[in-house]
DNA sequence: CGCAATGTTGAACAAGGTCAACTGTGGTGG
DNA sequence: CCACCACAGTTGACCTTGTTCAACATTGCG
């Protein structure tokens, strides 16, 4: 498993309890801590953007919906990662739903008082900016292999993400445990055809499992697959 | 054709032209006027990040290449856009090429000053925070449809989304000349598809053709596409 | 005038999505 | 304690969509 982190995404920010232990007055009027259960919608495409989120404890998915049956997760938030940042900017709506996946603890801050302490430290600002930009490329990179990568390598490459995200238990698995559902709504394909191929790597010997967890065995042919052309 | 905008996407960015107007000693050591000729490449996929630019006149397309035969179209530029921010946090490579589709000025402001710039300027940094967050928005919006829409609905899409940006001409026909390529580069499918169902489109009398270009006539329906489930 | 690039069409093929049936598993109430 | 049900997991067969390949037409440009 990943080692706790010093602070959020934003370090510095001043606001979450990761990054401002202490007791602070000023800010714990306007600072909420919220829990929530193993999926529980926190909020859902459409909602009034209210405020911010901060990470304490559990693990969220931030995902986007397709009718009713369909979804693309677009990405996951751990201890120390922002999200609902996306309600920013002209639209006061969330464009996309954040739902736990595990018992969930949150810092939440209100936007008025967010956008005060925005305008009142450059570095935060600064930082908060470049986590846009970051989060730009990885959205555009994932837009390219939706586009033109084969289903096996969009697996691959999840199982990667998912990997460097979420770490390696002791015993060699992905610390954190999916629904194939989610799996495939991450990859952007079925469910049917996760299983299919999740499978076929286990007998290739590439990845190993246990109960629902997926362990990365050969990292260096899963990785020979992402680059392939179909 | 749409009307030229007043500033640029960064309003009040206060370094461009169409911002500033005004010769300014200050900034005219730091701005640069460059152009390219038509298909002339700006800067491609791992090139060092250098600077930021500002579209003067002309069309620049933001790609990003899969191997080397294909590519995915991300945005395009025009007069007033800023592109090349994408290159911004720690990555110092661009992400991303761009290409010139048309004869093109830009204005281009050295990464140093832009930063210096940023930092005098809260309103701007704020200006450029809601730009990315924006662009985030639309490139996840994007990657759902590329992972869920059918090719005829993301065509439609590509089409719309061009529409908005270059407006209509008094015959009716959207504003830019592609060639089938960036089309098809731009909804994410190949060359071939493009055709056959813009073909049907015609004659489903939904869209109108002149030449390459293409005018929208039956926006209701083509909107329906888009809803349409598989 | 000829060559290269771009456009046009048909046919074959394959990836992967859909559907349906079946299996295991855990929870619940009798 | 067991019978039942609901639901996630699993698998096979089929079929649609869209890509690929290949051949040919047209445009444009030196």
């Amino acid at each position: 498993m990943k080692q706790n982190k010093a602070g959020c995404d934003l370090k510095s920010c001043f606001l979450c309890q990761l990054c401002q232990p202490e007791w602070n007055p000023a800010i714990a009027a306007y600072r909420k801590t919220l829990s929530y259960k193993k999926g529980e919608v926190i909020f859902k495409e459409g909602d009034l953007v209210k405020g911010i989120f901060f990470v304490y404890n559990g693990i969220v998915k931030v995902h986007k919906q397709w009718g009713t049956e369909k979804e693309l997760i677009i990405r996951f938030a751990r201890q120390g990662d922002v999200f609902g940042h996306r309600g920013f900017g002209k639209e006061t709506y969330y464009p996309i739903s954040a739902t736990a996946l595990e018992p969930l603890t949150v810092c939440y801050i209100d936007i008025p008082f967010f956008l005060t302490t925005l305008k009142m430290n450059y570095d935060f600002i600064f930082k908060l900016m470049s986590f846009y930009a970051a989060e730009l490329q990885e959205s555009e990179r994932n837009m390219r292999n939706l586009a033109h990568m084969p289903v096996k390598g969009r697996i691959v490459n999840a199982l990667l993400r998912l990997q460097e995200k979420f770490g390696v238990t002791s015993e060699g698995f992905i610390g954190i445990t999916l629904s194939r559902q989610d799996l495939a709504s991450y990859a952007g394909t079925t469910y049917e055809t996760v299983f299919r191929i999740i499978n076929e790597f286990v007998e290739d010997n590439l990845i190993k499992l246990s109960g629902k967890d997926i362990g990365i065995v050969n990292m260096p042919k899963l990785e020979q697959l992402i680059e392939e052309q179909p």
